[in-house]
DNA sequence: TAGATTGTTAATCGATTAACAATC
DNA sequence: TAGATTGTTAATCGATTAACAATC
């Protein structure tokens, strides 16, 4: 195993690291520096070099970075140099949102399908993606190969949705649900929680009161 | 001070207690223990009591804790026994489903104004929410005493929505634009990072074939 | 009392930061 | 060569885990 224990708070910053490249590259800059990466990302330019020395050296002493180089090799250790097929649970107000949503294209991510239980919602198209009755999930799944589900329904069916996709084969979960679901080991789920983080700031907010 | 620098993940995980406990409330449960939550939560008893040590003697030894009780403290501590009003900027698709999330309003946030620059959005309305033009965020958030903002706005204008939300004295910003921003100290930033947390299930998909 | 479970301390583990030799 | 910046090691810092005395 070539993988000395990677901080997952590294492979987040090396995400940020690639969109902060892929801004420059637009700009037309060909060369950058852990210096210029860390204050475009707000960092330590000792943890760009350090995060970055995980995987390899992919910059030259006394010069800096390529940066069309750079951002290559990180959309490698990322995973993103193939394309994604991603299906969305929940057609409600959240996942129509992220159907529609731009920037998972331009990171090499497809949304295939999208589902749901409501028969109103079912047969209609989101963005060119079409709405399916949930129980299309695992044939859609499977004939595809999809890999990536992501879950946007009411906290109570979250973990039934979660089910469904790990018995489909899915690899990885990203849930939405305000609510801890359980999967296999070998199946990876993060939660992107949207009350948890405005719940992070009123915990600053007061504690800078009572400073 | 007796605030001994408290981890952020230690919030984070307060702010998941509270939700589960409101679980067990819902259920009719009065009594429960730190081994019962790190197993609803996910997580080791342990950290449970540390987490909850760091603010005070919330148990009876021998005992437990009354669930009502702890989840009242958890709420005081996060702050959330006093109502937050918020703003969105973007009605886009985004922004349009974040205003009509249910979950804000569950739990202390009232989402009292979106803000647009498009002139077929502005004077409509989302679930009540009325949809304003960008020019008016600072009036509201005067009048209003609005202390949180959230960005819902493509990547190029995230950052003059932040300069808008911190001069009309906005405490704290939740970010979704997939762009790093900077606010002056004493305002609060989080980042909600719709394809970072993508990537990171990629990079761990990739990682697992690997092994 | 015996059993259970907290609150807290000490030990461990892991991540970040600082420093600097290597080298372009 | 002198200046710049990487890659890497060692030092520091912080968070988690384990253990256990306190006590219901």
């Amino acid at each position: 195993m070539r993988n000395p224990k990677i901080p997952e708070a590294t492979i987040i910053r090396l995400s940020v690291y690639s969109r902060f490249l892929t801004q420059l590259e637009n700009k037309g800059v060909t060369n950058t520096s852990s210096g210029q990466i860390a204050e475009g990302v707000g960092g330590s330019s000792a943890q760009v070099r350090k995060d970055l020395a995980y995987f390899g050296e992919f910059g030259t002493r006394g010069v800096g970075y390529n940066v069309k180089d750079l951002n290559q090799n990180i959309i490698k250790i990322l995973g993103l140099s193939k394309r994604w097929k991603v299906v969305i649970v929940g057609a409600g107000n959240l996942g129509s949102a992220l159907t529609q949503y731009k920037g998972f294209k331009e990171r090499s991510f497809d949304v295939i399908g999208v589902f749901d239980i409501d028969p109103t919602r079912i047969g209609s198209t989101l963005n060119g993606v079409s709405i399916y009755p949930v129980s299309k999930i695992e044939d859609m799944i499977k004939e595809n190969g999809v890999e990536i589900g992501i879950i946007a329904v009411p906290a109570d069916f979250a973990q039934e949705v979660a089910d469904i996709l790990v018995k489909s084969g899915i690899k990885a979960i990203l849930n939405f649900a305000p609510v801890v679901i359980s999967v296999p080991r070998g199946v990876e789920l993060r939660n992107v929680d949207l009350t948890v983080n405005l719940e992070v700031l009123t915990y600053n907010i007061e504690m800078q009161k009572g400073e």
